[in-house]
DNA sequence: TTCCGCCCGTACACCCCTGTATGGAATGAC
DNA sequence: GTCATTCCATACAGGGGTGTACGGGCGGAA
């Protein structure tokens, strides 16, 4: 995620990864528009001549970012959850691991507002559907029935998403969700344990 | 909402309402990028020479047509709920009429994707603070002190955002979401009864 | 040393978009 | 009919991005 600016006389070649990764920051900053090679090459010191090494066209560099994108926040993170046996903590390590994403920020309504380009389609639909799969796991899990599950998984995906939205919309007029991590504040609090609790809710009513 | 063709020999003069409109539909599906002079053109069956005549530049049709969401979004939405007493049937009446803008799907993503572009940033500023106010009233009529109130309205507004995002993205996926009006699916009742409830359940828990 | 494959820099043509300048059609006033 | 205003069409210059061709440095192998 940090740039490898040229500070000797020897600088390393460029990985695929460092264009993805590139190219990440700039569609999370921009939107899809602002990935542009030219901007990219700029950013990392070098030329346009070594991006279509690396890649085909612009198309093959979208998609391997998604991809990255579709391993680090999905699968690498869903795996990571592997080792919580207690579904409840599964659920709140989701959630405050998926928020503490700061850096990328704003990089999902960018993927979304372009979800019918050819080449973020199919990634955010697996995303999606691996997300919420796994949401409705948890929430069976949880001792929910799978209907009212795969309802409150979709419920707690829509509010994280509108989460990550309204972060990047106005975290200076809605400083609460500007703040994350272990010193979260009382209204990130609030909506985990709202949705953590709404299924509780639903399980074995009070 | 609807494009006039030119049908007969006498083609009707465009106003810039019908620029701003046909912006509004292109930034809802191809984001802000998508709003070019030429392809609205081409749309509107007319040159941009036509356009330059209405307009400054491209950056005062994108304030231009933010403002017309604005207002049609916000402004006249909220006073059009004024009627209802009842602060609970507000908030019904409020969700189920935002969600029922099925045509501008994925405007909002695309508008928060560029929440920096100084055209957009002042905009998306004054609607998000005016909701959450409107709806942060509204929870306080519903009979919570002024912090919870606003921490429940964060939380709505989130899950009113993510809900519009996951529409967009995955209809297919999860098509519950897709679905609104007054036949409304189990899940988006679901998901609204549950943000009402939750104020409830705080203001007299049971 | 010489050769070869990897990686990058440079130059070129092409396309799309913006903004402006200018001409022209249509309409109503007189 | 003449004229002025309104609205749109056309032409041009400029800029930025993409994709490609080609050349050159550079390190390892024979």
């Amino acid at each position: 995620m940090t740039i490898q600016y040229c500070t000797g006389m020897a600088r390393r070649h460029l990985t695929p990864q460092d264009w993805s990764t590139a190219a990440l920051r700039a569609m999370a900053h921009g939107g899809v528009a602002a990935v542009s090679v030219n901007a990219l090459a700029g950013e990392l010191g070098t030329t346009r001549g070594s991006f279509y090494w690396h890649f085909k066209d612009r198309d093959a560099l979208l998609t391997a970012a998604l991809e990255v994108w579709e391993e680090d926040n999905t699968t690498a993170l869903i795996s990571e959850l592997g080792d919580i046996t207690d579904p409840r903590q599964r659920l709140t390590a989701l959630f405050t691991t998926a928020l503490g994403q700061h850096d990328i920020n704003g990089l999902e309504p960018a993927i979304v507002a372009h979800a019918d380009h050819p080449a973020v389609a199919p990634i955010l639909r697996r995303v999606t559907d691996r997300r919420i799969a796994y949401l409705t796991d948890l929430y069976t899990n949880l001792g929910l029935a799978p209907a009212p599950a795969r309802r409150q998984a979709v419920a707690a995906y829509a509010a994280y998403l509108g989460w990550l939205e309204l972060r990047r919309s106005a975290s200076d007029i809605v400083p609460e969700v500007a703040i994350t991590g272990t010193t979260a504040t009382a209204a990130l609090e609030h909506l985990i344990t709202e949705l953590a609790r709404s299924g509780e809710h639903q399980a074995k009513p009070e």
